[in-house]
DNA sequence: CTGTTAGCGCCTTCAC
DNA sequence: GTGAAGGCGCTAACAG
């Protein structure tokens, strides 16, 4: 009763007398060997059930793996279900797949813990949403390496958009039509977590620390040029950008009195814009005649529906190539600014 | 100028006048030395910029890598972005990730063309959605564990659910109140690829490569039990859950003359069903008034709106969760069969 | 508790 | 074109 010991390229270059180089040849380079010597081997392994040399073995030796990690911001759980996350995924994988590449899923949650062992085992890494001041980030194996997408870190290539800039577009279309109650509704704006009203107890992250800050600076700009001042704005936030987190709060906003109910919804996400014309449209308030509504991103989800979401869309599938691209060493490593686009829809004409 | 070369194990050894077997346990079996002995390596370490042992190393010598494979059935492009693939996805990341166990994306999409080299670093596979015919199976590593969803392999344990008894469930529903015309939607049923009505041109795929003949099945049998002819009702066929392909197809069914329009729809995808949903929108056609809609799923984005669309859930999350388990070892290795639930909406009450 | 040693399976010079 | 040999970095026996 032998054990069932996996074969190995050792034992099959005995089982067919041939030297050990020679079968790694036959499957690593093609020239260095006969055609017929090669069709011999490939087919004599194929038969005895050898699948090829082992990965393990192969990436020390080598010390490349062809698997490039991307850490995702927040739990693998989280990120797979978000539209955004997982259209940028989509693009990494679709370059990975091309070159032959697979792409291995780091969770960044738990900000103090480190990456799991088996992360090392990377040619490369693709950081996305994750802020510089993370942990995780100072665990990340040195000199491999390392792409980040939509924030900076010092000395790393970056793909990312103005987030300033796309705010600043959409809530200048927004308010071509003066709104008598404008209200902000962000994502993670605060460094106590907040599902509710931002009120003056509040303190708002840095902008190292979360994108609401560069998207709030386009909103304002834009309300300022409008002649409406910022600071007269109510703002919301919401810790997840999740229908089950969004719902109740804007459920909140919606039940204020009829006159203090806002008419426009500025939006930092089109899940919250969604999730608020979902419970606008259950409440019988009329979108967009009672009630404007502006998303950002530009997700399918509020493309493919009546009405159609105002938004600013942010090319997800286009990000995640080119960060696929960078660490392949196809693109150069330096920064790429993405564009985004007005996506004039039916909640906010 | 010495190349930065990475710092090793042995390297450390040297530096704190150690022997490796200390190192390596300080990491890896705290019991094995003196807790301040272990605190010294472990501070030293870090101060060096040792990050641990190196993960492609390390799994040579166990040979074992914590990383486990899912393969999936498309692209990983289209995969990703499809609420139930992405939410299998979810469960299955959940459980990896609470055992440190991180997890591979491979895509099921070249039938003839062989899993990438790296794939056999996993420890185990996720075989989710692949059809038993399908070459990418032969080839995956022998003797490691492998678990099937939605299909059956021989000898493999399998998570899976009654497609036939959820499609009756929810065919019966709908048919109690009698429609004039009813139409199926399905996915993927003919050998050739088909966009559009079936005919009597088209050959349906076996049950062995299709899941739509099990949900035909259910359909069927529902049908006949309230006295419809199924060899009467209308099949249409779309070949991808998208829904830039199901709107055309879809288009050309709502474009027939009125009096043959269906009035009820049963769709084999809540993606199918929400995209009926919004071309009636667009078209003015009331739902359920005019038409009445069933999917099957129970996605969010079906729930999460109004009307609500009515479905039987399928738990993705869960199947992903028990898939996991399995691979882990924390779940016996047979048949795990998952119910559904019947999830009576407003578009078909 | 600590050190020595022998591979895990493969790739790659180098000599033939 | 082919074969022999060293070592990638680590861990698990075992010996001290």
């Amino acid at each position: 009763m032998t054990p069932p010991r996996r074969m190995t390229l050792k034992d099959l270059a005995r089982e067919l007398g041939v030297s050990t180089a020679t079968i790694s040849n036959a499957f690593n380079r093609p020239d260095q060997l006969s055609p017929t010597l090669r069709e011999r081997i490939l087919s004599e392994a194929s038969r005895l059930g050898y699948g090829g040399p082992d990965a393990k073995a192969r990436s020390l030796r080598t010390g490349r793996s062809r698997i490039v990690a991307v850490v995702l911001a927040e739990s693998l759980t989280y990120s797979l279900n978000d539209a955004v996350a997982s259209e940028f995924l989509s693009g990494v994988a679709e370059v990975l797949d091309a070159h032959g590449h697979t792409l291995l899923l780091l969770p960044g949650r738990g900000h103090d813990s480190q990456p799991p062992g088996s992360a090392n085992i990377a040619d490369g890494f693709i950081v996305y949403g994750l802020m510089p001041n993370n942990q995780l980030l100072q665990r990340l194996p040195f000199q491999r390496p390392l792409v980040s997408v939509d924030f900076d870190v010092e000395g790393c290539p970056t793909v990312h958009i103005d987030d300033t800039e796309a705010s600043y577009q959409i809530a200048s279309h927004a308010l071509k039509q003066r709104p008598e109650r404008p209200a902000i509704i962000n994502l993670r704006l605060t460094v106590e977590p907040c599902n509710g009203r931002v009120t003056a107890a509040h303190t708002m992250l840095p902008s190292t620390s979360t994108i609401s800050r560069a998207r709030l600076a386009g909103f304002y700009e834009a309300l300022e040029e409008h002649g409406i001042t910022p600071g007269a704005v109510p703002l919301w936030n919401i810790e997840e950008n999740t229908f089950e987190v969004c719902s109740p709060v804007l459920a909140e906003l919606f039940d204020q009195p009829a006159h203090l109910r806002p008419d426009l919804l500025l939006c930092m996400s089109d899940r919250i814009a969604l999730t608020a014309l979902t419970l606008a449209e259950q409440r019988g308030i009329r979108v967009p005649e009672d009630l404007r509504i502006t998303g950002f991103d530009g997700i399918a989800e509020g493309q493919y529906r009546a009405p159609r979401l105002t938004t600013v869309r942010q090319d997800s599938v286009g990000k995640g190539r080119v960060a696929a691209q960078m660490i392949l060493g196809h693109l150069p490593a330096e920064q790429q600014l993405l564009k985004t686009e007005l996506l004039p829809g039916d909640t906010c004409p």
